[in-house]
DNA sequence: AAATTAAAGGTCAAATAAAGTCAAATTTGG
DNA sequence: CCAAATTTGACTTTATTTGACCTTTAATTT
């Protein structure tokens, strides 16, 4: 398993044990725990915990320093939209899989949809029209069917 | 034998061994292991193991990548299968909606089902895409998403 | 209270590790 | 012989990992 994946794991585990949906971290103490580079964690939650996926975060340096990571919680239409609103007119693979992990991790959305969503903006969906068209496509593509969700 | 079947026949014995029908390789692990160019792989991936013939293919680039090939069961999923054949490599939004119509009427896909997919491949999803793309876009996003559907 | 020190976290770019693309060259089946 | 299938490799794109250096803030000392 990737060093970055299993970050982002955990942070996800501690924002499901809390009840506030938060996880406060300390950086060098996780990295450390992890066994990684501490500015790995800050590559996790930049590549994995941004606004667009309904993550705030938050930190202090200095001595007691930490980072914390919130979830925020809408209700189900407003939350739709907030993610539609969230995605620009162009969307990478990377970003889409994130996008559609969250709406599946809180509920917007079921598994099958979200493997349904996954195939439709799949590499191998788009292989037939040209590199220069398909993340706005993808973009275009996710938030219209976004929008059948609500 | 032909280093193409080969390089395929272990990727179904891959597939074989796994209880869940996935074979999760290292693209170029498994290159060198059989002795071929690393795109090879691709070849043979996109020439045996297209949606047409029952397979999903995801992949990751970047450290700890990987190419997932899923097969799917058989069971209901001739129907599925049957229609995904009946299914060219080119697709009008007329008939497009036929087909996913007809999928919903008989059962084998959810109304809300039916919602995404029309979305999916509607023409303002599509607008940014050039036109003499779309009606091949079509055909093979709703090809993938059937897929999932089985 | 001001100055200093130590303890965090932040940034950014380079190094590394994959996979994808495309077209030219080669082989094969009819 | 020719068209289609296969093989190869140079080049591209993307994701991850690491480390050196920077900034901010809390704690401690003077």
């Amino acid at each position: 398993m990737r060093m970055s994946d299993l970050i982002a794991a955990r942070i996800l585990e501690l924002i499901e044990e809390s009840e506030e949906n938060i996880a406060e971290i300390q950086r060098n103490e996780l990295a450390s725990i992890v066994g990684c580079a501490p500015s790995q964690i800050n590559y996790v939650l930049s590549s994995r915990f941004t606004p667009e996926q309904g993550f705030i975060i938050e930190s202090r340096r200095g001595g007691g320093g930490f980072v914390r990571i919130s979830r925020i919680k809408l209700n189900r239409t407003s939350a739709i939209m907030h993610i539609i609103n969230s995605i620009g007119n162009r969307l990478n693979p990377m970003d889409a899989r994130v996008i559609i992990e969250n709406c599946s991790q809180s509920g917007l959305i079921s598994p099958d949809t979200a493997r349904l969503m996954t195939a439709a903006v799949s590499t191998t969906s788009m292989s037939c029209v040209p590199h220069e068209y398909r993340e706005y496509l993808r973009a275009s593509m996710i938030k219209q069917m976004l929008l059948t969700q609500i």
